[in-house]
DNA sequence: ACAAATGGTTTACTTTACAAACTATTTACA
DNA sequence: TGTAAATAGTTTGTAAAGTAAACCATTTGT
């Protein structure tokens, strides 16, 4: 079992496009097949949020951020709200509706982090879920033109990128 | 560092579009900007390949295959060969332009992999990389109405889905 | 007061997944 | 042998989602 054959790439996505459909198939019973996770930070975020906010923890861009938004505007899982401080600024909040399966939503990810997770054992699964985290921290940090220029020419310069 | 607030597959995801403009940043030279998986995958091949087989293994479907050869095959890099066998079927074979980047696109993906996995000492890496495969190959047993059945259900019944 | 920056919207274009209908070829079986 | 079913691949249409540019309203900085 290595990755001479697959790389992490390949195992990133197949590992990505699984988890969504663990979720979804959990949450058939709402209207909405999409943006889960969307319901799930403004929830459980402790101050409001703005679309501008959104798209940075989302990593989505300002336009599909509105295309999000009108989604679940529509389907009435919130609502925006001018922010009276700087009347640019919207904040996205949870309608009663929304509140309502918030929970439902937590734990549908909640199982589903337990389900991909089961085929190690508890302390393994602590460990591994460290390293993953660092490895995507470190990825945050990774600026895709520095890494071309340093690896492509066998790190030349001895500078890193920002890895600390 | 836990999993409070980013679930596993925000991380996937994460690690999956990271994965990608790196690999991608290395290729620039190349003309073209996608696909290179699919390259690599027939070069490494011990025996020729079928669009057909190459959809299980991309995990992608049949149409999307049709396109994604017509965009190697346009740019010069494989070619269409009927099985003389089963003339249904085409063997995607690479071109000597395909031939000639195939071991760029091998660097590329294994630096890319090193730079993914520099934030891991050599022995954790190891570690985590078994896991992810142990995880992966979990993953692609999952059967994701089962799963919808068995889990929202809390695990009422006593049958694990396929996971041996 | 006015230029620049910012948050959000709109529009257009592209990639990709998904599904259905279709062609050519092979197979299975009566 | 003939015909129906299955299979590999193509085509077409729909929808989701990323990207980029132009644009409005509002705020910031000088």
């Amino acid at each position: 079992m290595d990755l001479s054959s697959v790389h992490l790439g390949k195992v990133f996505g197949q590992l990505t496009k699984r988890y969504i459909g663990v979720v979804t198939g959990q949450l058939t019973d709402l209207d909405i097949e999409r943006y889960f996770y969307v319901i799930h930070l403004i929830a459980t975020s402790e101050q409001r949020l703005t679309q501008k906010e959104l798209t940075c923890l989302l990593h989505v861009d300002k336009a599909s951020m509105v295309r999000i938004s009108d989604y679940l505007e529509q389907h009435g899982y919130l609502e925006r709200m001018v922010n009276p401080h700087d009347r640019r600024e919207q904040f996205l909040v949870l309608t009663a509706k929304g509140e309502a399966v918030k929970q439902t939503i937590a734990d549908a990810f909640a199982r589903t982090d337990e389900i991909m997770l089961a085929p190690l054992k508890a302390c393994e699964r602590d460990m591994f879920i460290e390293q993953l985290l660092k490895v995507m921290h470190h990825a945050d940090l990774l600026n895709v033109d520095n890494v071309h220029l340093e690896f492509t020419k066998e790190k030349s310069t001895q500078r890193p990128t920002k890895n600390t």
